[in-house]
DNA sequence: AATAAAGTCTATTACAATACTAGACTTTCA
DNA sequence: TGAAAGTCTAGTATTGTAATAGACTTTATT
């Protein structure tokens, strides 16, 4: 049950994204070096896994001078969910419950296999969260935190 | 988000020595090869895993010709949530939500990072599920859908 | 046109974890 | 006493993780 460094920095990174466009709707550009800064990750490795999130359709950039990435889609429409499973892979803790990438597990029958039945609760816990929060959700829930903290 | 072979070995062997417990209520002995046949694993690696979870107090067993292993507590008093831990470790997504192996991660501001709270939901919807299903609860929803699909 | 700043892409690597396998040892029963 | 069972330690092959390296492309600025 365990979020990779890769789904972590990636997370983190779109998060960030999120952050300035939550007052201007207007997207948000940041560099690589700037998130990488910020987040405390390198650069080099932070640049794949943003690559891979411009290659599944989430993330735009633009080349050169001055360029940088932000989010394709507003906050609002990006989920945790779409998120963790470009870096790390399905949600499903085992394959036999994955509704993205399930293979048959060794078990004898799986449909009366109680701990198939328990661990795709498991799953449709997990799901439901990571489906259910967006972006946006989470920067609102950064700022209420801090609101609540006193200013900062 | 992961269940290891190590750890679906080893709750499937805890479900299969809980399962004929649930009509006698004395401890069923079970050997490992029988398990190991039953749930087609290799008898070699479930005997560590067997063997960790007696460690962790949660089998006991008997030596020499016709022993075996049984549950050291009723089904009812074992969780999936106790054996996945012995197993595969801390059951939060990341370490700095974890109950069992709390560790900072590198954001910034602990209190107030979304992705950590979100993680901590998830964490928390993780565990309830499984340290409040018994391998007694189990057993029962096996027999349920059993029934429900007709004998067998 | 040249240069520097930015993203793109592919390969490689070091390390650790996973899923086993092997084999010698100990205990117990018949 | 011998076979059947669990105990214990070590080793190993494969895969996954977390990077690192470096060459390439695009773009803005001067």
């Amino acid at each position: 049950m365990r979020l990779s460094k890769r789904g972590e920095y990636g997370l983190r990174a779109m998060i960030a994204l999120a952050e300035p466009a939550e007052k201007s709707s207007a997207p948000q550009m940041m560099q690589i070096k700037d998130i990488a800064a910020r987040e405390q990750i390198s650069a080099k490795f932070l640049e794949q896994i943003l690559l891979a999130l411009k290659n599944a359709g989430m993330l735009h950039s633009k080349m050169g001078v001055g360029g940088g990435y932000y989010l394709a889609r507003s906050a609002k429409e990006i989920t945790l969910g779409q998120i963790f499973r470009v870096l790390d892979g399905p949600v499903a803790p085992i394959k036999c419950v994955s509704h993205m990438a399930y293979e048959p597990c060794g078990c004898p029958d799986e449909e009366t296999c109680g701990l198939r039945l328990t661990m795709n609760d498991v799953r449709n816990a997990i799901a439901d969260i990571l489906d259910n929060t967006s972006l946006s959700d989470v920067t609102k829930r950064q700022h209420a935190v801090r609101k609540k903290l006193g200013i900062k």
